[in-house]
DNA sequence: TAAGATAAGAGGGACAT
DNA sequence: ATGTCAGTCTTATCTTA
């Protein structure tokens, strides 16, 4: 159906798809094919009911839904994600993959479609936010899982592509806290966290939780304390973690309210203000922490 | 100025209705 | 499904040393 891809008016072969109208437009000229709809016709059957007329199809052939499926059948040959830029290795291999299940099969077109979109953004929260290719990897395998498991349908695809993220970064023991990922997604939190939610029950992911000791240098490296308070720090949230102590507690708070216990008891001059900025939390939660670190009376 | 205290509110898990 | 409850964290404001 795509035998014709040399735009209309200048003759380049450099249709493009709008992933957000699903017009087709020459990258080079700009020229916005609408005609594409009405050619995509032959496209629908494997929607349509055997037999009958399907009640999702009697509204006008150019709802949102129909010209999605009938565009969803291709990938376009090019390298480049929706807004024309050059794709990473990591996404330019995952997209391959899926131009050859899509050459052999039309079947799962709308899945394609959503995992392109998914990949998209993928890829631009991969940029922001400076990640490996293995935690693309694995954010991309989570999301396909959730694909497979029709876990998408009726969520945000933004959300839920952030979701993988935040799961893979913390399979991969990459910290990144659910309020980096939010403030680069553009998704509000409360989403992101609802969708990890349920890829973490639904897909039975085990992530490991969070070690309040690897939070150390990450909030340490803002501040300059001495390797014999970090010393200190780390054995303290060792014998919390023994005592059960740490469960249910956000783990960055827990650790910059040891470290500060820590740079008070080695005279190393620091405010709760500074370790709570460096965590990313409040200076409430520093003295919560600290008062349940002290009640716990621990000697180190 | 830093630290501590208090209050109000959000969001979500557990559990019962 | 909906509501309540206890617990956590955040924001804001006020007080204390």
């Amino acid at each position: 159906m795509f035998s014709n891809s040399n735009c209309f008016r200048c003759g380049k072969n450099s249709l493009l798809i709008d992933e957000v109208t699903g017009e087709q437009f020459c990258s080079k000229c700009g020229y916005v094919i609408s005609e594409k709809l009405d050619a995509s016709g032959p496209e629908w059957r494997s929607f349509q009911k055997e037999g009958g007329t399907d009640p999702t199809r009697t509204g006008a052939p150019t709802s949102l839904t129909m010209h999605d499926r009938g565009l969803a059948t291709i990938i376009s040959p090019m390298n480049k994600d929706s807004s024309g830029k050059p794709l990473t290795s990591t996404m330019k291999r995952t997209i391959e993959r899926l131009r050859t299940w899509d050459s052999r099969s039309k079947v799962n077109a709308p899945v394609d479609k959503n995992l392109r979109q998914a990949l998209s953004e993928l890829s631009t929260l991969k940029d922001k936010l400076s990640l490996s290719d293995a935690v693309i990897e694995k954010a991309s395998y989570i999301y396909r899982k959730a694909l497979e498991r029709k876990l998408v349908r009726g969520r945000s695809i933004s959300a839920m592509i952030a979701a993988a993220l935040y799961a893979a970064c913390r399979d991969a023991e990459t910290p990144r806290t659910l309020k980096d990922i939010t403030n680069t997604a553009n998704v509000k939190r409360k989403d992101i966290a609802k969708c990890y939610r349920l890829l973490h029950h639904e897909l039975e992911l085990k992530v490991p939780v969070v070690d309040s000791i690897q939070c150390i240098s990450r909030i340490s490296s803002k501040l300059k304390i001495t390797e014999k308070a970090k010393r200190y720090t780390v054995k303290l949230l060792q014998e919390v973690q023994k005592r059960k102590e740490s469960a249910g507690k956000d783990p960055m708070g827990l650790a910059a309210s040891a470290l500060y216990l820590s740079c008070v008891k080695n005279e190393v001059s620091v405010t709760q203000r500074d370790m709570a900025e460096s965590a990313n939390v409040t200076e409430v939660t520093i003295r919560n922490r600290c008062k349940d670190l002290k009640r716990l009376n621990i000697e180190v």
